[in-house]
DNA sequence: TACAGGATGCTT
DNA sequence: AGCATCCTGTAA
């Protein structure tokens, strides 16, 4: 079954589905390396989602296969794949990614990465490197948006989960998902971390 | 390698 | 006030 049909009570599974996809915006192709899931309603109180509809968030409760770009700390931008059927929300937030492509634009564009493999290595530096902002927004990943989103090349191979970064409540559910050893992915997450 | 602190603006 | 962050400096 393909994420984009997934109901968003399973955005989890979404987000496992979406690693290994391609995102291509602005020159620059990314490989998703690591993911997290995130769905409204009182279950998930550490999406943005969870208090229900505003002016922010209006995009997870739209259809599958957009974009949800939100500004954090007032200067960097993140960018989410918004799952589930309408009027539920649900979305996966990219962490991260390798760059597969247009890797000497992305180096000009995050002159503080010291290894490629830091490109795209946090949800901020991932939009850096492709050159987005709030103007994605609300955008298709399947048309003629800013950025398009294409099927993964090889097998995306084995898959860790753990707990969600920065989110102080609901750290016991394993909602984060990445590719196991991948060297895009911080050193602390590339081990499956104890769920204490 | 690890941590502290600053930059900066929108959301509640 | 707090935030689904990043970068730089300092210390070990």
């Amino acid at each position: 079954m393909d994420w984009l049909d997934l109901p968003a009570s399973r955005v989890d599974e979404a987000a496992r589905l979406l690693l290994g996809w391609r995102l291509s915006a602005n020159r620059v192709t990314v490989r998703l390396t690591e993911v997290e899931a995130y769905s409204g309603l009182g279950a998930d109180p550490a999406s943005h989602a969870h208090r229900g509809v505003t002016e922010r968030n209006r995009v997870m409760f739209g259809p599958a296969g957009r974009l949800y770009v939100y500004q954090i700390y007032g200067m960097h931008f993140c960018a989410n794949v918004v799952c589930g059927e309408t009027g539920r929300a649900a979305a996966v937030l990219l962490r991260a990614g390798a760059v597969v492509d247009g890797i000497e634009v992305a180096r000009t564009r995050r002159p503080a990465a010291r290894r490629d493999t830091d490109l795209a290595a946090g949800p901020a530096k991932l939009m850096q490197v492709l050159d987005l902002n709030r103007a994605a927004n609300d955008t298709p990943l399947f048309g003629d948006g800013p950025a398009t989103l294409t099927p993964p090349v090889e097998p995306a191979g084995e898959v860790s989960a753990g707990p969600r970064v920065g989110v102080t409540s609901a750290h016991d559910v394993p909602w984060r998902f990445w590719l196991t050893g991948d060297p895009t992915v911080s050193a602390y997450r590339r081990h499956t971390p104890r769920l204490r």
